[in-house]
DNA sequence: TGAAAATAACTGACTGGTCAGTTATTTATT
DNA sequence: AATAAATAACTGACCAGTCAGTTATTTTCA
């Protein structure tokens, strides 16, 4: 059943639900969740309104779908990498890195993140399920993992918890800074460079022969 | 002339701007500026809509005022601390970092810069005049520190402007999952404790002897 | 001193517009 | 023809901002 005709109306369209999350997501980003009328979702998904509301039953269902959309693929990714790694976490540590840069460094991918950060206030249940989703699993794999250098010898002895947020910290304050002030170093985004001074500096600080 | 007598009008009220703002942002911080209505702000703060717009022209002038009157105490306060510093630039990044998290660690003070990033997107000016007032003024400040220290042959030949995300990304990342997400490490905040294993592993990563 | 006049502070009902969600109707598909 | 998909018109609640009028405080002047 190819479809080579252009489909003015497509029934039983079960891409439906992720094109007007397409048109969600880009609309929020651009303008805040508040500011956004559903049927401007739906026009931007050539849509009526009322179809919009065939696939989902409120305006904050687009708010979960989107993060529920998110969530597991960022997630999955990125905690499979660490977990049960044994050894010296510093490679294992830079690739994670990468990959989370790689993934909030394009501002298409941040948008979700940044969505929840904002609107978590109003909308304590997704900053919720962000949590548990996200957080509550990359926090501890990442703890766990410093836990076990340190038992190995291969980074000296900090505290493992506090130290996963200098590990990401660096990272979350450069995306944020150019995300939502515009604040860019000389000459761009610089992510790889941004990179490679934070490892340098917390690579050495964590070394066991950098302690007392 | 006690004023022991409950006032229900007060003439010249210059107190009246603060007092609306006091209510604000409280119930900015609470609900979002989005959710909040000039109504309650007016009840809030014992008084009604019409003299709520007596002070300000708009719901986003409280915004702004909001942002004005909390800006430039911050700014000055640490930047001063910083600027024109000559020498290890180590015991001045420890001061600032206290000074600053003093600020953030309580959520009472961090509600405007939470505001200010949480409405970026709506009000881009309200996160332009951030930007002007705080942001281009600390990171100067702290790249000069930095650039300085370097110089001295105090600390590693690092990049200035990037490094300054390694001084304060964790302590950011920090506020920002207890205040966003509600994520604590165990046994509370503990901001002295997380400073502490911060600027122990900064302070090693930055020691010129750490280099090659 | 004290009452009338002037003015500053404040009120709350009203307006015009917006928008989330609903429903009656039309259009496509089988 | 029957049914599923989609639409467009509609509803009701909500709210920023306005304004005509009210109340408290100060000033004026006898």
């Amino acid at each position: 059943m190819a479809k080579d005709f252009e489909p003015k109306f497509r029934r039983r369209a079960e891409a439906r639900p992720d094109e007007v999350l397409d048109a969600a997501i880009k609309l929020f980003a651009e303008k805040g969740y508040a500011a956004t009328t559903v049927d401007q979702i739906a026009k931007h998904a050539g849509l009526s309104k009322g179809t919009v509301y065939l696939y989902f039953p409120s305006k904050k269902a687009l708010l979960e779908g989107l993060v529920h959309r998110a969530v597991a693929p960022i997630a999955d990714m990125a905690i499979g990498m660490i977990s049960r790694y044994r050894g010296d976490p510093r490679p294992v540590i830079r690739q994670f890195i990468y990959t989370v840069a790689a993934n909030f460094g394009d501002s298409h991918a941040f948008a979700v993140p940044k969505l929840v950060i904002r609107e978590a206030v109003t909308a304590p249940e997704i900053a919720q399920l962000y949590r548990a989703e996200v957080i509550d699993r990359a926090i501890p794999a990442l703890t766990a993992l410093l836990a076990q250098g340190i038992e190995g010898g291969h980074i000296r002895a900090v505290d493992p918890e506090l130290t996963v947020r200098s590990v990401m910290g660096p990272i979350l304050m450069h995306v944020m800074l150019a995300e939502v002030f515009g604040v860019l170093p000389e000459g761009g985004l610089s992510m790889d460079r941004l990179i490679d001074n934070h490892l340098t500096i917390l690579f050495a600080g964590l070394a066991p022969e950098a302690g007392t």
